[in-house]
DNA sequence: AATGGCAGTTAAAACGTTTTAATTAATTTT
DNA sequence: AAAATTAATTAAAACGTTTTAACTGCCATT
């Protein structure tokens, strides 16, 4: 049962009694064909339903029009958003996507993940893999000038590298500053795991909203979680034990903020009469939960799609055997308030 | 700056003082090589840095060992998860992946994404695009058959086609009979929208249930609504106007799920004490809300994994010349149990 | 002592494109 | 009208692999 279809270029050529390089040519365009056999050209490839081996394409044009991406904690709203970001981008500008997922990312083989990519000649790389701990696999420094042109997202800053990142230090400053404007005096932190560079990067913003108003940072305030709501909830109720007259939250993520608002439920503290919460991440859910919750909204979509762009212009910048300048680009996140600070308002 | 790093397969022979036939042999192990040669081959490659060309492999294989997958709303919990299991699976078994996206699954083009797999030259293809709308372009029947060897996730069944989906059917009777095993009487139901399957299959599951213990499934008890957790609030608003003695709702997703209990929240109706709720997806924060939510628990990453193996063993049958028996998969679903339906239990 | 088989190796032919350099045909310039 | 230019086309050489078929020696059969 050969379902196989063995149409090819010069079957083309044949039926039309031309030579393959012509039909070349007018497949790609880059050389001009007269107008009468371009068309007797065009409707041989419509009758023999031929389509391009575009692995043949890729061999001798040495590009493969791919990108690699590499992620991890897809099952999260944050990366997979970013993915979205990324396929879109990627397939206006024409590339098609390889993806690799780090299901373990401290303990997966990247070397074997790399070499994978690059015998499949992906034309760039994108690496958004979260920083976690100390001992995960980085990219060697000589290894990482035999890839191919690479981005990495939410990544604390290399010497030499591209890089695209949330200001997370900002977003928090905003998160802890629209507290403080509300009145609220004692306000806590529920961190996260600090080994996460965006962790220390929101401790930072919460760090220096509270310092600007001459408010309490010291470490009482402060409680680490790992970014699960039940984290949010042992959390809260670990502060409001040592300091009873907490006003205001700002946890690292929505995740755990829903574990202070629910912890906040069954400890009967009215949100935000008592306490005012806010998140960051602007999970799809914050907006429905009771009450709503306030949080920082990353633009994640732009961000993915920011990652393609430097890399097209990186890899356009190989190609005519110029280097691009690596540098950090930081986009700003907004605060998006909801019940949890303000209240009800129907 | 050439970073190129053009060290091919011959180079490796001329330095191992061998023809390119060898070393290949040796790369694919694929027939016998003398130990002697074999290590002086080994030692060529690793002093060069080589690393072999899969586009040119390919090419002569006409085999890429890459399956396609389109799917779409990966910034849902499911998709996402099941791209998660979809990944694991693929890896295992030696393949990578072309990852396509649906931005708009009613509008976007099939076709055009369908060539560049078919051009790439996919082993396999796996279609994870809801199903939605009438309107939306399918897979020409004519064109399935030029196609390689494909399965679809959570699609309605048709001829000649192989399927894998969750139960949704069994899973929202599971779902159903929890509420009457407690006690429950009017039972109403938050449907999807009918365009989808899954909604209509849940819909029957939850009218098969009550019809078993001969209860009201009529009209007056269905709203429907749109996944989105704002027409899960406006639903149980609508049914609690109609009917004020509800005593039990079954909503067809988490989301809407969400809603219902938002709308309870702020109607100050006791949950489960007046009203019990469960949700259908088992979304990673349906564990932490207040009261944390009965739902059901679909085997999403299985799901993904059982793409892949049915999509494997296709393409190796195809390979021999034979065809794999079409049909349709069903993997069961559970209940997991929460406060929602109990109360709490500390 | 011839035959056969086997283990290891290789030269050359694929795989399906694009590109280069050459060739032809048509058109313009002198 | 010859020469020079331009426009289309093509044959052949890449691209980097695997595979086929042929060719060695060498050893074991008879």
């Amino acid at each position: 049962m050969p379902t196989v279809q063995p149409v090819t270029i010069v079957d083309v050529a044949r039926r039309a009694g031309v030579s393959a390089g012509t039909v070349s040519n007018v497949l790609t365009g880059k050389r001009p064909v007269a107008e009468a056999t371009r068309v007797r050209i065009l409707r041989a490839i419509e009758e023999l339903g031929y389509q391009p081996n575009l692995l043949a394409r890729s061999l001798v044009n040495r590009s493969s029009n791919t990108l690699g991406v590499v992620t991890s904690g897809l099952e999260y709203y944050g990366p997979s958003r970013t993915l979205v970001g990324i396929e879109a981008q990627a397939n206006e500008l024409g590339y098609s996507l390889l993806l690799d997922l780090l299901h373990r990312p401290d303990v997966d083989d990247v070397a074997a993940i790399l070499d994978d990519l690059t015998a499949r000649r992906v034309d760039g790389i994108i690496w958004a893999v979260h920083e976690v701990g100390g001992n995960r696999h980085w990219i060697a420094p000589e290894r990482l000038r035999a890839l191919p042109p690479i981005v990495f997202l939410t990544m604390k800053s290399r010497p030499g590298t591209s890089i695209l990142s949330t200001d997370n230090r900002t977003g928090a400053l905003l998160a802890t500053q629209h507290l403080i404007d509300l009145g609220r005096r004692k306000i806590a932190l529920v961190a996260g795991p600090q080994d996460w560079w965006e962790a220390r990067e929101r401790l930072a913003g919460w760090q220096a909203a509270l310092e600007g108003a001459a408010l309490d940072v010291s470490s009482r305030m402060i409680v680490y979680g790992d970014w699960m709501p039940s984290s949010g909830e042992q959390a809260l109720r670990r502060l409001l034990e040592a300091q009873p007259d907490i006003d205001g939250v700002f946890a690292s993520n929505d995740q755990m903020a829903l574990g202070v608002l629910r912890a906040c439920h069954f400890l009967h503290r009215r949100v935000p009469d008592d306490i005012a919460v806010v998140g960051f991440d602007n999970m799809p859910e914050a907006e429905f939960l009771w009450p709503s919750l306030t949080s920082v909204r990353q633009r994640l979509t732009e961000l993915g799609r920011g990652a393609v762009q430097t890399l097209h212009s990186a890899i356009e910048a190989r190609g005519q055997g110029s280097a691009l300048a690596p540098g950090v680009q930081l986009l700003t996140p907004e605060l998006v308030v909801r019940e949890s600070t303000i209240g009800r308002n129907d």
